[in-house]
DNA sequence: ATATTTTTTTAGATTAATCTAAAATTTAAT
DNA sequence: ATTAAATTTTAGATTAATCTAAAAAAATAT
């Protein structure tokens, strides 16, 4: 990994910025070359204003990037990319625990601050909410280096009959999700624990902390970050 | 004064923004029409382009512009322009107050900042600093409402021989100023009585608390904002 | 192996904000 | 009251980011 020094400034446009975190996003999942189609999705615009996009970062070195072969950050794209995402969880983190905002009031707040253009300013809320290694959906917050802290948890779908676990964020971060979650009653550091898991479908039946039974889909148990504890 | 309610969402760019709040800082001073040129060289473009913008603006009901007449905030530009008064000089107390920035540091941020767009966040931002009256600089901080806290200051150009006044700000807030202050000792809170006035060129002779003796010209005590106190 | 479908790219337009150069208007000076 | 100077506006171009529609390439299906 490219270990980009704080003092190294490489102008980007808040839209570039964009594009660096969801093609960075992407390649984490997949761990390939990241389609067009793809990132237009998430960009929320069309494949052609990717095409676009990705030329130019292309002779920016932000990316690497063969026509119709997909695109893949460089190392300078990426030390870009994880400097906004650094930025957008350490706002997370100030937002929650300084101003009282609920986990799932921030995510729009913060796509307008990571983007905030002052190393100092960084360095110093990164110090003032006291060096987070994790914002308040659980995600680990890279630092000055781009060096990620070492992930802790597992999804609730990876857990087996009879663990119990404590659930410490989510992957998925849509406020219709997160409103589903506390209505259930799915809260950060909520103990969970596995009873039942139904083969055909993949879904669990659980208990929760205060014994309450709960039936969870596979494709919401995917988006649960939990991290195990001894009975 | 339009009292402009956190409801209501009039959309404004950056750009905009910047054009409405140099409006706003323009009309305060001469307190008549302002000049395309005046708004062209604080917004660092040219005539050509404010003409545009003002067209644009007028549009919007933001400004009340005749070619050629110069240009004032309607109501709602006005509203819409201490708003982000208002942001910026939070953001300033917060940099300040929270972060440990020096107040000469702060200005480039909060014109980063002033933009973002949360009524959520500013208000929990007001009160997390404990609703301030004034930024570092001494500068008033408009409410939710738009209404300034009473001034509680003059120029130090305006105060007679032999009076005592404490500093609570400064008019003027380039970097080579502030730090032109801070080398002669004139600092937030610093006390100074005025000893002699020059006639003809208006210059000062103070002493500070410490009682070391300066020259101020009269240039400089314009943009000095202090306190009377009594003897 | 060819044809069809899907994905991606190019070509050409559009919008916001800017510019330079030229034209129009206002202000100031004789 | 003209003329000269300064200011302001218009006209026409430019740049970044986007779009639609058409063309090109790759993937899939027969």
């Amino acid at each position: 990994m490219l270990l980009l020094s704080p003092k190294i400034a490489i102008m980007t446009s808040f839209t570039e910025e964009n594009y660096l975190k969801i093609i960075y996003k992407l390649s984490a999942e997949t761990d390939s070359e990241v389609s067009t189609n793809a990132v237009a999705e998430l960009t929320l615009t069309k494949a052609a204003s990717v095409s676009d996009m990705l030329r130019k970062l292309s002779e920016k070195q932000l990316v690497n990037y063969q026509k119709y072969q997909g695109v893949r950050l460089t190392e300078l794209g990426e030390a870009v990319a994880l400097k906004v995402i650094r930025k957008h969880r350490l706002w997370e983190v100030f937002l929650v625990e300084k101003l009282g905002f609920n986990w799932d009031e921030v995510h729009e707040i913060a796509e307008q601050l990571e983007h905030i253009d002052s190393e100092e300013l960084v360095e110093r809320l990164d110090e003032f909410l006291g060096f987070p290694k994790f914002d308040p959906h659980g995600d680990p917050i890279p630092d000055t280096f781009g060096i990620m802290p070492e992930l802790r948890y597992q999804n609730l779908s990876e857990i087996t009959v009879g663990q119990s676990v404590v659930m410490v964020g989510v992957s998925e971060h849509s406020a219709t999700f997160l409103q589903y979650l506390a209505k259930m009653g799915l809260t950060l550091g909520c103990q969970i624990v596995v009873k039942e898991l139904n083969d055909f479908d993949k879904s669990l039946n659980v208990n929760l902390g205060d014994l309450s039974n709960h039936f969870i889909s596979h494709e919401v148990a995917k988006n649960l970050l939990v991290k195990s504890i001894k009975n």
